[in-house]
DNA sequence: GCGACATTGTTTTTT
DNA sequence: ACAATGTCGC
């Protein structure tokens, strides 16, 4: 056997990983390290030197881009299509199993997923059901309660209560929401894995099954996983199944949402005979970056210690750039782009980083001002959107009657005279009799329940769900959405709006049933699901993120989060300003601050060659102008290693309107649209930006900062400025 | 029951 | 600033 093609790319370390004989496997993977690699080939290895078959095989990963990226490689490297292998998420491959054996898991054959939108929606139902308000237990709070005692595991009666009243009050909230969700046929993302969990330690003859089969089971970023991850892996790994986990203590960016980066700590204590490696060569970014990443994460103090180090040579080094404002930020991004793509490279080459989604908008201003094209990542996705989910809650009702949720969400929708009154009646009526709100709708209407005006249109809506059922029983997948749309009324519904944005849900519609029609059904992966059952599993499970959008040359503009993973020639880190990057919420706890300072080390280390960072000293905030000063981080990049491409001035912070009041409007703009920040040519000064104004329009002045002549006073009428 | 105004709370995000 | 809710009058 041949096994050049599998080991000779790899360095020395990667290579000691893949062929490790240990039971267990953790490969401390720094950024840009070759992590992905070393899972691939880690796969071949398995395949083609210890002769496991893919069908033995299990690969874990966070995301659905990361799970596909996966196995499209290790295709590539095995030169063989490998079905039989399970590459997928944590949830996908709860979700598979549980739809396996729904039976065993205690679920009806249907049961349908909610997402996190649709799970705050229902517990704001069950606390209304409590008859608690909601300004003293808000549902995000309590949503935030019940997926965290799932996360560790616990079910209500689980959870041990201090006798203190605001503990027991939770536990009462997440009951009724667990009864909620049984009767109803709804399983949470949380719910997904523990149920998956407790499916197995329930029954030993599959736990048995899927230990024997899953000879070998590999997981990505491990340091992301949660509580109930670490013990699904563990369940699941049993005593027999080696374990080979890759994951970088400084990439841990989510224990807000509960990732416990002690998994990794306790990883050789939890998995026996534990081999650890360490990936310490980087083979993406010059030594300049990587100077700056290894300096800036060696400020936190809770780490096992890791350096990163590259063959490549210094490179470029760091850019910093002292914004004026906010708008003069954007305009800086805007003309680095620019001028990158004068000098012949893509602009796709080039990704815009920021701490909070809220900054985009700025940037995005600037880059229409400047013709740049430009993809925005994030935000929310095509599954997500409201007319999206109201047309699948349809489709959802068609396929589960019960699914109170969707019930919800379109009994009304479009406005059927189906009120808050009746359907409050309603809710009660399904409590008392422990049924859900289908049922409970049946019956009222049978015993005339409601008015007559409500019994009818109730009765109407149960017709409209059943013929909807009824019509599209027979129809291929694509045209059952369609159907639906149409014959709902959620399309006329739409239509009749008649403005711009009513235009774009429409599309969005359209969308959904070309979404349906591309979906392509997988019977080895589905199982003896349904189609439609598979592809609204599919719309909760992967929010639809390549939906859309053309490849034209576009800057990318995402979160610092969601650049996890991703790299780019060129990285400009936006808005490095104490109180946003460190954020705010997080400046007062050291844990959460070094959370901050690995997305920070995250955010350097995606540069390949060159990183540019940059800082307004003052910022209009949710209506408020701040002053903050540069974020820490900066100060902890080695000084050698960063340049300021713009001089700062003594004068480079003028005191705002306090000292000086104007006249609303004047002081904002001197006329010919120069506004606070707007940059500027002058014939003699060169390039500068605009920093105050005074006087109207035939005797304006100006204060320009110039690059090279600095504070400038100029009446607007002489300077023959242009805007640059 | 429905549309027009006030009030509110604002990190990060995948599944 | 601003979007996303909740309250009020018809």
């Amino acid at each position: 056997m041949d096994v050049s093609p599998i080991l000779s790319p790899l360095n020395d370390a990667q290579r000691a990983a893949d062929a490790s004989m240990a039971h267990s496997t953790l490969v401390l993977a720094g950024a840009g390290s070759g992590k992905t690699r070393v899972l691939v080939h880690r796969i071949a290895w398995l395949c083609q030197v210890e002769g496991l078959s893919p069908y033995s095989i299990l690969a874990v990963t966070f995301t659905n881009k990361a799970a596909r990226e996966m196995r499209g490689r290790v295709e590539e490297l095995l030169q063989m299509p490998a079905d039989g292998m399970w590459v997928g998420t944590f949830h996908g491959l709860a979700h598979r199993l549980l739809r396996a054996h729904w039976r065993e898991a205690g679920l009806p054959q249907t049961f349908q997923i909610l997402d996190a939108d649709d799970q705050r929606r229902l517990i704001k139902r069950v606390l209304k059901g409590l008859d608690l308000d909601e300004a003293s237990w808000p549902a995000r709070q309590a949503q935030w309660y019940i997926n965290g005692r799932k996360e560790e595991g616990l079910r209500p009666e689980a959870v041990g209560d201090q006798g203190d009243p605001v503990g027991q009050q939770y536990i009462r909230i997440y009951s009724a929401y667990e009864a909620a969700c049984r009767r109803a046929g709804l399983v949470d993302f949380a719910e997904l894995l523990l149920r998956t969990t407790e499916l197995l330690q329930g029954h030993a003859e599959l736990l048995d099954h899927y230990r024997r089969r899953f000879r070998h089971i590999l997981v990505d970023e491990f340091q992301d996983t949660n509580a109930l991850q670490y013990q699904w892996l563990r369940l699941l790994a049993g005593e027999q199944s080696p374990i080979f986990a890759v994951g970088d203590e400084d990439q841990s960016i989510y224990g807000w949402r509960g990732a416990r980066l002690e998994n990794l700590h306790h990883f050789s204590r939890d998995f026996r005979d534990c081999e650890l490696f360490r990936l310490e060569q980087n083979y993406r970014s010059t030594g300049t970056i990587l100077s700056a990443a290894n300096g800036l994460i060696s400020n936190n103090q809770t780490r096992m210690g890791k350096s990163l180090w590259t063959a490549d040579g210094e490179g470029d080094p760091i850019r910093l750039y002292a914004a004026y404002n906010e708008q003069d930020e954007a305009r800086f991004v805007a003309d680095t782009v620019a001028q990158w793509a004068r000098e012949g490279n893509r602009r796709s080459d080039v990704a815009v980083l920021y701490r909070s989604n809220a900054q985009s908008r700025v940037l995005e201003e600037a880059l229409i001002a400047a013709a740049i094209p430009y993809r925005v990542y994030g935000g929310l996705r095509f599954f997500e959107r409201a007319e999206v989910k109201d047309a699948l809650a349809y489709v959802r009702l068609t396929a589960n009657r019960h699914d109170d949720a969707s019930f919800e969400r379109v009994v009304n929708l479009p406005t059927r005279g189906i009120g808050e009154r009746t359907l409050a009646g309603l809710r009660v009526l399904a409590q008392e009799r422990d049924l859900t709100l289908w049922t409970a709708t049946t019956q009222a209407v049978d015993e005339q329940a409601f008015a007559g005006r409500a019994t009818k249109a109730l009765a109407g809506f149960l017709e409209l769900v059943d013929g909807l059922a009824q019509a599209t029983r027979s129809l291929p997948l694509h045209e059952q959405v369609e159907h639906v749309i149409e014959h709902s009324g959620l399309r006329a519904h739409h239509g009749r709006e008649g403005d711009e944005k009513a235009q774009g849900r429409l599309e969005n519609l359209d969308e959904l049933v070309n979404a349906a029609r591309a979906f392509n059904f997988d019977p080895q992966q589905h199982g003896e699901m349904s189609r439609l059952d598979a592809f609204l599993a599919h719309a909760a499970l992967e929010a639809g993120e390549g939906q859309g959008d053309s490849w034209e040359d576009c800057v990318q503009l995402m979160t610092l989060h969601s650049a996890k993973g991703l790299e780019f020639p060129m990285v400009i880190l936006v808005g490095m300003e104490e109180g946003l990057f460190p954020h705010n919420m997080s400046i007062a706890d050291p844990t959460r601050l070094e959370e901050e300072r690995r997305l920070c080390y995250v955010g350097i280390t995606r540069a390949r060659r060159h990183l540019l960072i940059s800082y307004a000293e003052t910022r209009r905030q949710r209506g408020a102008e701040h002053y903050n000063p540069p974020s820490r981080f900066i100060g902890e990049l080695p000084e050698a290693l960063v340049v300021s491409i713009r001089p700062r001035l003594a004068m480079s912070r003028p005191m705002a309107s306090p000292v000086a009041p104007r006249r609303a409007g004047a002081g904002r703009d001197a006329g010919d649209g120069l506004q606070i920040g707007t940059r500027v040519l002058h014939a003699g000064f060169g390039e500068g930006v605009v920093l105050d104004c005074e006087g109207d329009v035939p005797s304006a002045r100006v204060q320009v900062n110039f690059e090279r002549e600095g504070c400038k006073w100029l009446v607007l009428g002489y300077a023959n400025l242009q805007r640059c």
